[in-house]
DNA sequence: TGGTATAACATGGGAAAACATGGGAATCAA
DNA sequence: TTGATTCCCATGTTTTCCCATGTTATACCA
């Protein structure tokens, strides 16, 4: 049994005519070794989808309901969006799942898809859209290179 | 058997001439596997109906009678409406619920119904009022953005 | 090192099961 | 009896499951 589950590496797939994709060989390992499922979502910051163990979003409904507080506007309008959104994503026994029409158009993936690894949580792109991003990205690094240890600590 | 129990995602449903509904696949799933049962109730502070499992409302009487004094008056107050106003809700051999007048109402609700997942609890909205709502979060979320960051990095 | 066998993987397509939903019969209460 | 509720069957659609194939990666042996 492993000790650490990572969310790691790029992988471009295709998504059939059904909104099929292959999800990496990696991550299924990982939720067959955790027990757990993987949840996918609408990114909030960005036009991709979102994934993580459901594990990760029981952590945060325990929270919510360990804090004494049943009838928090604020924490209503967290959950709703967090949950409303959020779904299970099982894989079939040839690895794939079937991405919803929401977020295949939320994420403009047609016919092939991106898979980044972002430890806890992965990410999936249109694949001209994640070669911007990662542009962007490496670029506005540099930019910070000073407060690079800060940037990291924040996210 | 999963570890875990969430009701997620957002799923829009018909209600037919009697009052039935199919309750989400998903959510039967749950109910199935933990052994409970849904229990629904008009929410406090939205035209929406809110369901949740018994075992939770179970959790909320044990944390009133372990804390009272925790609890202000009001909270306690609150806590008497959802009890006073909670009914079980069990669902049919092809899935379906049939909900009160009063919910209906309430939610106001006629032809179809929108389910929507909040990890221990769900709603049930009118669509064009959900449509509404969830603009309105989605502004009030990112208005308030720092601290939702806040929440994702502790889980 | 090079080449081959083997296993793991991604992907296409079709069969089977699950699901939402309409309608009717049986049951029950006022 | 009337109206409402529960139970069951029927249907069309969607989703899931399973088999087949080609490709890539890995392991093994000479």
């Amino acid at each position: 049994m492993r000790k650490t589950f990572l969310f790691m590496d790029t992988v471009l797939n295709k998504v059939d005519a059904k909104g099929r994709v292959s999800l990496p060989a990696d991550y299924r390992a990982i939720v067959k070794e955790t027990g757990s499922e993987i949840v996918c979502y609408r990114s909030l910051s960005s036009p991709c989808i979102e994934g993580c163990l459901e594990d990760l979003l029981d952590k945060l409904a325990t929270q919510m309901e360990d804090s004494l507080d049943f009838f928090s506007a604020t924490q209503d309008d967290l959950t709703n969006l967090v949950f409303g959104d959020a779904k299970r994503y099982p894989f079939d026994s040839t690895g794939r799942v079937m991405l919803s029409e929401k977020l295949l158009k939320h994420a403009q993936i047609t016919d092939s898809a991106v898979f980044v690894g972002k430890g806890r949580k992965f990410q999936i792109w249109n694949p001209e859209n994640w070669e911007k991003e990662e542009k962007r990205i490496r670029e506005q690094v540099l930019k910070v290179r000073p407060s690079l240890k800060e940037a990291c600590r924040e996210s």
